[in-house]
DNA sequence: CGGGACTTTGATCCTTATCAACTTATGTGG
DNA sequence: CCACATAAGTTGATAAGGATCAAAGTCCCG
């Protein structure tokens, strides 16, 4: 703790996929080396729950690799799927008690776990990254707010639309050692039908007659079911909104 | 900056009815004071416009009496409420560039205004107010998502039913220097019918026709068009679910 | 007391949920 | 490697919940 001096032992981290992109960007070398002693990472494969809700016992994650699911349930048992988790993003609910929604994997993952406690307690050692934390937070809740409109004034033809541009653009990553990369605009989803439904407040049927309707016009293509081509960009855009 | 020893004046923060429940709450008064110097008072009277989506020089705000919405706009112009503001809670974008929603009051009311830019300073010299916001950005952050359930998986029953009862939470602080205080379940509405619609998802007809229902089914009496009686929380919370 | 905004109520239509049957993928064991 | 079992997805028919359109009623404020 006291030590002015110290060790500076290359973590893993250094050469992690998400290094420049996630929460710890902005940490140096030692306070990466200190913040890996707390994290381990892990493999999730694809269906495989990363925490609960309702657990006490709550982890947080940095997402390496892979797609997961945030989400809550009804009373009734209807789930509703709050947000999705992609390479960089930041799972889980620092400074609470219970974990307010449960997290799946939906493909095959990597992520990199922390104790909430452990981390918790880093965080509010290095304002640096408590800052990011904000920052993250922030943009989150931005993105949250955006989706309450979809939820609440879109029809389903405008959610559907909405929801594959906004896949399409989170499942590429928008540079690459700042090089602007030319994106294709075939992707697969990381999701099926029913999951779909459960984050656009929709039902299996509806978004399977919306995506067969797509097709039929021509504005993408479906050459299985978890591959999409956007095909007409512009008039899904204008469908969106 | 590096005075050790600087005359701390009371700021008038002292006396806010917020002090103690605000993100300033763990503020010294050193702190408080230097933060009031950038802070200023207002007043706004009901339906004023305390700042615009899409405004760049951004407003934030700690709402000390009334309520505010936020809110942003489908491109066909429909209105979309993405939550309220009720006295302590923190109002607007830090750290960002545009403002992602607009705010208005519902009633006259008192807010303390900063620039962001003095805000955002402000908030990286001093850990303990940013680790308030991130906290407060979390919590509302979870009261969006739990917003987007609502939203997404309630019909119009439940979504009423869960709005009043939210609402006469909110309205009501649930204690008064620590003591808890008897509430009633009579409250003013403060926002009109076509507001409740927009913050719910649905139309002004729809609500309308729910309240009048719930009114005649003994739920709930209307005493006037604002003036809402809660009569079997019960079963109201029970229809919310 | 009169005018305008807000609200309630009724009638009808449309979107999406629900129910049901069928089709297509996925994967496992013989 | 194929046959079969199971899960996932599609498509159609019908129903229901809310939106929309329309008209009447109420409140509020000058």
């Amino acid at each position: 703790m006291t030590a002015t001096t110290q060790e500076v032992r290359p973590s893993y981290c250094d050469s992690c996929a998400i290094r420049n992109r996630a929460i710890c960007a902005d940490l140096d070398s030692a306070e990466l080396a200190q913040l890996s002693t707390i994290g381990r990472r892990r493999k999730l494969t694809a269906g495989e729950q990363l925490f609960w809700e309702g657990d006490d016992t709550v982890l947080l994650a940095n997402v390496i690799e892979g797609v997961l699911k945030i989400s809550t349930h009804t009373s009734e048992g209807k789930e509703q799927i709050l947000g999705l988790g992609f390479p960089s993003d930041f799972l889980g609910r620092p400074f609470g008690q219970t974990a307010p929604f449960g997290a799946e994997a939906l493909t095959d993952s990597f992520v990199c776990v922390f104790e909430q406690g452990d981390f918790d307690r880093f965080a509010r050692e290095h304002s640096r990254l408590e800052h990011k934390l904000l920052e993250r937070t922030l943009a989150e809740l931005d993105r949250t707010r955006r989706w309450m409109l979809l939820l609440g004034r879109m029809n389903a033809e405008q959610k559907v639309a909405s929801f594959l541009l906004e896949l399409r653009d989170r499942l590429t990553p928008r540079t690459c050692n700042h090089i602007e990369v030319e994106v294709s605009e075939i992707f697969e989803l990381p999701l099926t039908r029913q999951q779909m439904a459960d984050i656009l407040g929709l039902t299996i049927e509806t978004v399977s007659r919306q995506l067969s309707r797509f097709k039929r016009d021509g504005l993408i293509d479906l050459l299985s079911r978890r591959q999409v081509t956007i095909r007409d960009r512009r008039t899904l855009e204008l469908i969106a909104s």
